[in-house]
DNA sequence: GTCTATACTTCGATAGAC
DNA sequence: GTCTATCGAAGTATAGAC
């Protein structure tokens, strides 16, 4: 028979503080370093507010997984909208915080079977998304798929912006401002280069 | 003054025997697992031997660290001496039980000091002996590295293997045929193996 | 609805026995 | 040189007080 024990408020404002600390602490010492006792040190609370607000830690990290998936989601949705499509999707893969926060959700999802299986759930929404605008840029572009599928742009794309966060992590930096000049030139020539000045149409 | 507590001789049998339990405990479960219970457990020992064979935790994992890193130090040696030298590297970093234990020691550093340190140290040097084969090899095919400097491509190949380790991992394989396939037909091309009909060299 | 007192487990590490 | 007995700290989780 289930447990009769209650749960926090869904819309809690101490809810919401446990989640922010528990996003906090895996960017700055990882995962691992995420216990209760530490999520409510850094939010200030006692330890036992995590566990009433998420049952099991297993709860927490999911939470936080969702909480950021449906924001990225959103995120990508508007840059399928954009002018520039695959710049868009670019400076979304390579936001520093975003991808850094990914890296650790990945990492997690070696050993936490519920979060492995709700990344992957996540993962195909946003690859699909992708290959949306990626096959729609090509297409507007000329250019032939048939050396180069749009999805093996996309996984080349992805492995870049993920080497130059995992590598960031690691203080490691050579070579990253070459490629990512690379990468941009590449897109320029995809969406049409505008010109280099800040001269930016008024959305 | 430095404590007077002993530590075990570094040739010792169940030193090794500890070490490889370490590391296949990280395959396994992933490095949140590595415990000195669990790696005891795992090497059918007594919790207690493994701060007897390394004083702490961080020393274990600095070893396992170390001892994995040298041995993919002379693979890549002989890499570079191979007649397909860049098909070798690329077999190399695509290696799934290497590339696992690397995205393991890779979430590791994000919240130790001292293996973030040392992996960074590594990282250094095999970066280095990457490059040396792909420069010499583009330069052998009389390929331009005006457009695209030889790091940008070592960076994009790193990149693209990792990110298909990460998503096996994951349990996503959408793409990864097909990149597999982009990838190693590149590479056949650079280094005059097997033509297939459609190749185009660099004019 | 919100939080605290508390149980029980596992952890890293040391001192000392063989 | 090799291993064991044991400690204090930290971990997850539950039952019950406000």
């Amino acid at each position: 028979m289930a447990s009769t024990r209650r749960i926090g408020a869904p819309d809690s404002k101490t809810r919401a503080r446990l989640l922010d600390a528990t996003e906090q602490l895996m960017l700055e010492e990882g995962y691992a370093a995420v216990s209760s006792r530490r999520v409510a040190a850094e939010a200030g609370l006692k330890p036992q507010l995590v566990h009433y607000y998420f049952r099991t830690m297993d709860d927490l990290f999911l939470e936080v997984l969702r909480r950021r998936a449906e924001q990225n989601l959103e995120r990508y949705g508007h840059a399928l909208t954009s002018d520039r499509p695959l710049r868009a999707l670019w400076d979304l893969t390579t936001d520093s915080r975003g991808a850094a926060l990914t890296m650790e959700l990945a990492a997690l999802a070696n050993h936490r079977k519920a979060v492995r299986t709700e990344i992957a759930r996540y993962a195909e929404r946003f690859r699909r998304m992708q290959l949306d605008v990626l096959a729609r840029v090509l297409d507007d572009a000329g250019i032939s798929t048939d050396r180069c599928p749009p999805v093996v742009a996309l996984l080349a794309m992805t492995g870049i912006s993920q080497v130059l966060a995992l590598e960031n992590a690691l203080g490691i930096t050579t070579g990253h401002d070459e490629t990512v000049a690379f990468v941009e030139r590449q897109i320029d020539e995809l969406e049409g280069a505008p010109v280099p000045a800040t001269a930016r149409p008024t959305s």
